[in-house]
RNA sequence: GGGCUCGUAGUGAAGAGGCCUAUCACGCCUCCCUGUCACGGAGGAGAUCGCCGGUUCAAAUCCGGUCGGGCCCGCCA
C-alpha cells in the first residue's frame, strides 16, 4: 500500500511503498541515488542493484514510479530517511527529454517569463513554482476563514452580463445567441444586493478587464476576493480591511514557512491591530515623495506608481507597517464611482481608502451610497442613466432597502505576487491571460 | 495606446564588423565511479545566431522592415 513521502520517517525498519515521480538521478556507479516526488514532498532513494538501476535507463525526469524497499535511517540522506534495496516499477515511462529543467530554480528574469509561462504544465513540478501556488492558496483559505468568523456568507455571481453598467473598465464582448453578452469586469452590483439579503457577504471570482495594459501588475482575468458588509461605517470597513490583511499574512507566515523560506522571505512587518495600519491621505503622500525624491506630484487625484512603492518603504522604515492605507480621495474626480460615498462633513472627499502593500494597491475599498436619491443624483452626474435597464436590479435593491453599506475588491494575485517578492503578477499566476497570452 | 528595450543549441548565458568552422554552464547520449544531494571524471551529439531585405571584400555583430517578448508610463485589483 503506498505511503507518502512526508510519513517515511514513521516507518523507519520497515518496507514502504511510495509512488510520485521521477525528479532526479545522480548515479555514482554502484551507488545510485534519485529522487521521488510525490504530492508531500521528494524522498531519495539508494539503488545498489545493477538490474534495478537498469529499469531507469533512458528514463527521463517525469517518469512515474512506485517503488518499495526499506525505510532507512541515515544521516547522509536529505531528511535524514532514505529508501534502501528498492524495487522499482515504471508505471509511465518518459523517454522525450522535458524542455525543462525542474530540479533547481527556475529563471524569473522578465525576458525568460515565457519560457517560464509557455512550459507551465511542467515549470509548475518545480518545487520553488509549487511554493508559490500553495501559498497562494493557503491565502484563499485564510480568506475564507477570517470571513467565516466573521459571519460573511460566501456567494457566487454570474460572470456573462448582458451589458456593461458599472463604468471605469472595458469589457470583452462575445456572441451569445445572436446578442452581446459581456464577461463581469466586477461583482459590484450583485455584492450590494446581496447585502440586502445576508448583509455580509464575500465571493472569490474571476474578473475580466479589457484593458490594453501591459505592466508587471495587471492582466486580463485574475481573481478578486470582493467582500461587501452593512451596517457599518468607513472607520470600521477600514479595520475590517486591515484585520483581513493581519490574519491572512500571520496565517501564511505560521503556515507557509518551507514555502516562504524558498523565497527567501522575510517576516511581514505589520502592526497587530489594523486601527495601528498607518493612514494617509494622497496629498500627504504627494507632499512627503516630492520632499524625499524632489518629484512633484501635488495635486493629481491618484498615486503614481513610484509613490505607492516608495510610500510603503516609508511606512515600513518609519511607521512599523509594510501596508498603508491610503485615504483623502476627492470625489470631484474621475476616481470617484457613482457608488461611492461622500463624506457627509466634507462632501469633497469620498469615503473610499486603497490598502497599499509592499509597494501594490492589493486592494480598494470604499462605503456606497446608500440612499437611493443619492444614487441616482450621482449616477446621472457621472454620465449614466437610471432608466438604463441594466442599473434596474441594484436600483431595485436600494429602493426597497439598502443600510449603510461598504465594502472591497482584492486582487488575489497582487497579494500573494508581493508577500513572495515576484517582479511580475504573471508569475503568481497558474495560466495568466494577458493582453498577449491566451494560452496555455 | 505612448516611450524604451531584448530575441544566439532543449534551458540559461558570453560574443558587439574578420581571431566564429560561434564560446561556456546545465540538460541529453556513451563510458568510469559505493554516500551523492548543483556529485565528480573522460568523450560525444545538438545552433541555417527570430524572420526578410540592405550596407560591406567580409554580418550573430551595422542599417531598414517584420514577427515575438519584456520594462516603464497611462489605467487599475
Amino acid at each position: 500500500m503506498r505511503i507518502l513521502v512526508k510519513d517515511l520517517p514513521a516507518s523507519i525498519g520497515q518496507v514502504a511503498e511510495i509512488s510520485g515521480w521521477l525528479h532526479k538521478q545522480r548515479k555514482l556507479g554502484g551507488l545510485n541515488f534519485i529522487n521521488v516526488r510525490d504530492r508531500s514532498g521528494i524522498a531519495q532513494v539508494l539503488i545498489q542493484d545493477k538490474g534495478q538501476a537498469e529499469l531507469l535507463r533512458g528514463m527521463q525526469i517525469g517518469t512515474v514510479l512506485k517503488v518499495s524497499g526499506e525505510v532507512t535511517k541515515d544521516e547522509r540522506a536529505p531528511g535524514g530517511v532514505e529508501i534502501h534495496e528498492p524495487k522499482l516499477e515504471v508505471l509511465v515511462p518518459v523517454t522525450d527529454v522535458p524542455p525543462i529543467e525542474i530540479d533547481k530554480p527556475i529563471s524569473h528574469r522578465s525576458d525568460n517569463l515565457d519560457t517560464l509561462l509557455d512550459n507551465r504544465p511542467l515549470t509548475l513540478r518545480n518545487t520553488q513554482e509549487q511554493a508559490i501556488f500553495k501559498v497562494q492558496a493557503k491565502t484563499l483559505e485564510a480568506f475564507r476563514e477570517f470571513f467565516a468568523e466573521n459571519e460573511f456568507t460566501e456567494m457566487n455571481s454570474p460572470k456573462l452580463l448582458a451589458e456593461a453598467t458599472e463604468g471605469g473598465a472595458e469589457t470583452f464582448k462575445l456572441d451569445y445567441f445572436g446578442k452581446t453578452a459581456t464577461l463581469a469586469q466586477s461583482a459590484q452590483f450583485y455584492k450590494q444586493m446581496m447585502v440586502g439579503v445576508f448583509e455580509r457577504v464575500f465571493e472569490t471570482n474571476p474578473t475580466y478587464r479589457a484593458e490594453p495594459s501591459a505592466t508587471t501588475r495587471h492582466m486580463t482575468e485574475y481573481i478578486t476576493i470582493d467582500a461587501e458588509m452593512g451596517f457599518i461605517n468607513f472607520e470600521e470597513l477600514i479595520n475590517v480591511a486591515g484585520s483581513c490583511l493581519i490574519s491572512i499574512a500571520n496565517k501564511v507566515t505560521k503556515d507557509c514557512q518551507a514555502e516562504l523560506a524558498l523565497w527567501n522571505i522575510q517576516p511581514t512587518l505589520l502592526p497587530d491591530s489594523p486601527d495601528k495600519i498607518p493612514r494617509l491621505t494622497i496629498t500627504e503622500i504627494h507632499e512627503k515623495f516630492l520632499e524625499a525624491t524632489k518629484e512633484d506630484h501635488t495635486g493629481e487625484d491618484d498615486l503614481a506608481p513610484a509613490e505607492e512603492r516608495w510610500v510603503c518603504e516609508y511606512a515600513k522604515e518609519n511607521l512599523g507597517s509594510e501596508a498603508v492605507f491610503v485615504v483623502g480621495w476627492p470625489s470631484q474626480s474621475k476616481t470617484f464611482k457613482f457608488y461611492h460615498r461622500k463624506n457627509n462633513e466634507d462632501p469633497a472627499i469620498a469615503e473610499r481608502a486603497d490598502l497599499l502593500f509592499k509597494g501594490v494597491e492589493i486592494t480598494t475599498l470604499s462605503m456606497r451610497e446608500n440612499r437611493y436619491d443619492v444614487l441616482v443624483e450621482q449616477l446621472k452626474a457621472n454620465g449614466g442613466e437610471p432608466e438604463n435597464p441594466g442599473y434596474a436590479p441594484l436600483l431595485s435593491a436600494y429602493k426597497y432597502g439598502m443600510p449603510p453599506h461598504g465594502g472591497w475588491g482584492w486582487g488575489l494575485e497582487r497579494t500573494v505576487q508581493v508577500m513572495l517578492g515576484l517582479n511580475n503578477i504573471k508569475e503568481a499566476t497558474l495560466f495568466p491571460r494577458d493582453i498577449n497570452r491566451l494560452t496555455p
